[in-house]
DNA sequence: GTACAAAACGAACGATCGTGCTAAGACAAG
DNA sequence: CTTGTCTTAGCACGATCGTTCGTTTTGTAC
């Protein structure tokens, strides 16, 4: 047991190195959206942020576990940037809707500079067993269950077909988005997001009832028009 | 200008050293598809093929020469186990779907490490300015095309409607691909392959003109056969 | 002030990176 | 056989990798 001023203490030193740690993972993970998780180098790090190697070093202990720290950074900004908006919304199509937006917009302002960081060290650590996988697919799996769980509540509102297979639909949602973050980043060219959103709406369209299909109208209407109307000349070339 | 018989000398010099080299190329095609273009190595692939690392070195020059060498072999390995079988159905829908089927098989019987090598190198390299990027994304844009011109042809046959957009087309089947290798090589889910097949089926389906649907409906039905038999009962858990 | 613990540092470890330089071996031309 | 060219090897370079170790700095508790 620990006398209360030795808590304190602690906790004071904790909160002064977790200030650091902090400062850290945020370089890092910007660092590791470019160069993969594998290319992020300690020395390249320190020097980034004006530390010495081996003072950076004692945040982790290892590279392995600096890259854990960084993917969960990851998720943290993930869950800000994408997740906490879109969970404002109510439950069903119109939270599934704006999932797919915010993500879409979170690859198209660049949040990483290797566009979304959970694709690129999904790829890059797919054969590579270990910790690092094994955290990162939880982390992928979550989230596609996360749209397939908001398909089911669609379903259960009455605003989705209950003979959708909700499984095949999030695959194929996820697979736009994903389709969008290659495209994007490899041809430098934003159509890929108007791309995207056209087969998401067409995906949920197809499944949507009579009486909610006006509503999810409405809706993509309005988003689009932010998006396409400039684009959507230079298409019918 | 040379002499005829220094050609000749040439030529056999050339032929040998042709060997070992595409020796090299096709063990580095390998590691890279694993462990990344950045992650290939020289000393380690030297090792690999009991070379000297210098003797390997001077077939190439520099690193980014040998990536370049390598993406051009994955490339030739593309056209063999992908391009070539599906170009020897006729031009039009046919042709397209064999070209999905293809990719799809390929990224199921593994034929690189770490997947589809184009899908991860293309994520590993877009972001990361350079000959090698530009490679990579110029292959992808051509296969991308590809996609679209058989649309094309499809339209011209009368075997897709031709208010279908065969750009948006050629973006949605890619990511549908794309989709499948990211599940299958992360969660090791045969189940990923069925899931691109319905999406692509669907999205065809959808544009088909009605007489050659049924040629359509006949050509998934017997396709389908091999792939879901097993994995159906597994589904409906 | 002294005592103590956490945080950061500097220097070095062996290993490996990409890349040169030089020489040995293989083989054809004269 | 000599000569010249191409292939492969040997060796070393400076740099950087992840990691370890002992020390110094910093800030709080007494």
């Amino acid at each position: 047991m620990k006398a209360v001023s030795e808590i304190r203490k602690e906790q004071d030193r904790e909160a002064r190195g977790a200030k650091t740690r902090q400062d850290i993972l945020q370089a890092a993970v910007h660092v590791a959206s470019a160069e993969g998780l594998e290319g992020l180098t300690i020395g390249r790090l320190a020097d980034e942020l004006r530390m010495s190697k081996s003072g950076l070093f004692a945040h982790f202990g290892s590279k392995e576990e600096l890259q854990l720290a960084v993917v969960s950074k990851a998720r943290d900004i993930f869950v800000r940037e994408v997740v906490d908006p879109a969970f404002k919304r109510d439950r069903g199509l119109g939270r599934l809707l704006a999932m797919l937006d915010e993500w879409l917009a979170y690859v198209g302002r660049s949040v990483f500079r290797g566009g979304c960081f959970f694709m690129a060290s999904a790829i890059e650590f797919d054969s590579r067993p270990g910790k690092v996988r094994d955290l990162i697919a939880g982390l992928s799996r979550s989230w596609l269950d996360a749209l397939e769980t908001e398909a089911r509540y669609a379903q259960a509102l009455g605003q989705l077909d209950p003979h959708v297979d909700t499984a095949q639909l999030a695959f194929e949602l996820h697979a736009l988005v994903h389709g969008a973050n290659w495209y994007y980043n490899l041809f430098e060219d934003k159509r890929a997001f108007e791309r995207a959103r056209t087969g998401i709406l067409d995906r949920l369209r197809h499944g949507a009832t009579p009486g909610l299909l006006r509503l999810l109208g409405e809706k993509s209407a309005a988003r689009m028009k932010t998006i396409s109307k400039k684009t959507k000349r230079k298409e019918s070339r």
